[in-house]
DNA sequence: TACGGCACCGCAAACGTTTGCGCCAGTCGG
DNA sequence: CCGACTGGCGCAAACGTTTGCGGTGCCGTA
């Protein structure tokens, strides 16, 4: 039971909680608990006399009667909320994605829990069991890193519907929602080909999250196809962010090699850290060097340069994966298949011909 | 049912959700099930034998034991779920907030329910009669507009605790932890003071949020004050978005009366708006005008110019509201009082003396 | 030996829903 | 007029925990 005194607390006269049950309304309605259960109920309204549904209808609204969900939750085994594991909510990506997410979930009367892991796969595991004991219908997992395969195996083993969303795992037997994120490097190293550039840089982003392999795939293979030459920095960093795309641009700056004049970051951060050193150097971002972003962030088409970036459909990732949910959570039909949403070059001004062109 | 095979899909073999019970744990263990629970509750668990103690929790970890919150929660009538009502998942602001409120309240046992209104305050009431239908033990609002008064009236008269985050409502009695924003306004104007500006103008965010309010009249108080004078431009629109700084600034430059020398906006990005505009029109930013932000955005220092703005403390504001909530829902002593943080100046490149100074 | 006290543990009643079952009163076909 | 059926509803058993109460043993003291 809950206690005492609050003045000005949050709290109104404690232990004045009072909530409408069953019984209380079918009291006032002189019926059985069980009819005013099954009168509010859509699936087995019919069960009841239209008149008596009605009346009992009217006086659980009058008296202001909401279903206990936790209750419901016990007897059926269903708590209507699913899980949704995010690797940092910080981030304009997946927040833009939880929104699209839960404005599909939420009309479905699934609840989203959103928790957040922080980025460290440590607390995926913890977080997954708290989430289990408080069984949730399931779980979209947004932050899967290659090292988690073995986790998301042993959730779906206690048979709860697990599927990834934004990054996935090779091999796994979960249904993922990802960007196309080899097109994505493709469509990067093609940009960059098209204008002219044939020595060329990439500044990965962490090497155990999945689609960066995948967007460092795609980039290398089609500027190798193409017969220029590629040099890699490879990022050991936490996540895309400013420092470590600066970082990487000193080491680039700092080797004995000319610098290349087309560069594809893995994250806008990254991006916008490089051309900050470089400009500490005296390099000018058209000018000197090309370099294309990924994620495009929200307001990166204010920055200086405005920046050239792989846009990815993030709401529309949400959604999509939500609908799946839904699906997956109603009708228990099939199992529904992997989908990858194609991402679309942005062309802004921070990359142009390389400077031997003009 | 589904079928398996388990191809792509969510689901292990389907049924097979094999929970394990108290009562499963006290066969194996030789005890009641009575027991076991009284075992694995550190209140309790000093009432049972050591020797059974250990004997029932080894048991109840080789079987995997994981307790069903969802029964406890119908049964103790705490569900250790707060829920956080918030305007609009994607703001980088309550990202920030959010993230820092989770860190807190996840430790202590208290999982954050995260709901998104939209900005839309109908939904408010909706969003809130779901919440208490799920039992939560307490809820956070972060989006109220002024005209939620009677509806966070009503809920605190459902009697759970309810506290204002980031927004308030002058005169409801709920302990509210928000930003000082009439210091805000405050700093700004004094900031173009000190530079020399005379004329100023303020672009004012939406008139039911209450801390836009608070920062007009931190502003223009100041003003007054030093006998400056001031225009004021309001926003009709939904939120702080760059369109609308835009349209304002676009009214500014329209009118017959020169063009103040210091802007106020309520937002960065309706600054970043109207300095777009007035680039549009040749004007430039720290040479013709100066212009002050607000809520310090992410990345907002990469701009152009880099925006001076009014920094607000996020992640510090959401870790002590949920302070206050575990305080309050772990010991139930006295209510919790309101609390304001100050913001403070980030002075960066979009302000400078007057033209007429130099 | 009797008895109060104590430590330990089992019993069973909740918490608020859901739902299979069965009862009752009609209705209908034969 | 009887049996079968049906619509409408009540009964009560779950779902998995928590917890007040009481019952066992066992100890120590009188």
């Amino acid at each position: 039971m809950l206690r005492s005194g609050g003045v000005a607390g949050g709290r109104e006269r404690p232990g004045e909680r009072t909530i409408v049950t069953l019984e209380d309304v079918a009291r006032a309605a002189g019926v059985h608990y069980s009819t005013v259960s099954r009168a509010l109920d859509p699936d087995t309204a019919r069960q009841v006399n239209v008149m008596t549904r009605k009346r009992v209808q009217a006086v659980a609204k009058r008296m202001g009667y909401q279903k206990d969900m936790v209750a419901s939750g016990l007897k059926r085994g269903r708590t209507h909320t699913v899980a949704v594991v995010v690797g940092d909510l910080a981030n304009p990506n997946v927040a833009l994605m939880l929104r699209g997410m839960s404005n599909r979930l939420e009309p479905a009367g699934l609840m989203p829990l959103i928790v957040d892991t922080q980025n460290d796969p440590a607390r995926l595991e913890r977080v997954l069991d708290h989430l289990l004991s408080r069984r949730v219908d399931a779980v979209i997992v947004t932050a899967a890193r290659l090292s988690d395969g073995p986790t998301l195996r042993r959730i779906r083993r206690r048979g709860i519907p697990v599927i990834l969303a934004v990054q996935t795992v090779p091999g796994i037997r979960l249904p993922a929602f990802t960007h196309d994120d080899i097109l994505g490097g493709t469509l990067a190293a093609q940009h960059l080909l098209a204008l002219g550039h044939r020595r060329v840089a990439q500044l990965r982003g962490p090497a155990d999250i999945y689609s960066c392999l995948q967007r460092a795939q795609g980039f290398s293979q089609t500027i190798a196809a193409a017969g220029a030459t590629e040099v890699v920095l490879r990022s050991s960093g936490p996540m895309g962010t400013a420092e470590e795309g600066g970082r990487l641009m000193a080491q680039l700056l700092d080797s004995k090699r000319p610098l290349p004049t087309g560069i594809f970051a893995h994250h806008d951060l990254m991006a916008l850290g490089a051309i900050s050193v470089a400009e500490e150097r005296g390099l000018a971002c058209p000018r000197d060097f090309s370099i294309v972003g990924y994620a495009d962030l929200p307001n990166v088409e204010r920055m200086v340069p405005p920046l050239t970036s792989i846009s990815l459909a993030r709401e529309e990732l949400g959604r999509l994966t939500a609908d799946v949910m839904v699906e997956l959570l109603s009708s228990a039909a099939h199992p529904p298949a992997s989908r990858k949403l194609a991402p679309t070059l942005v062309v802004r001004q921070s990359t142009g011909p390389p400077r031997d062109f003009r």
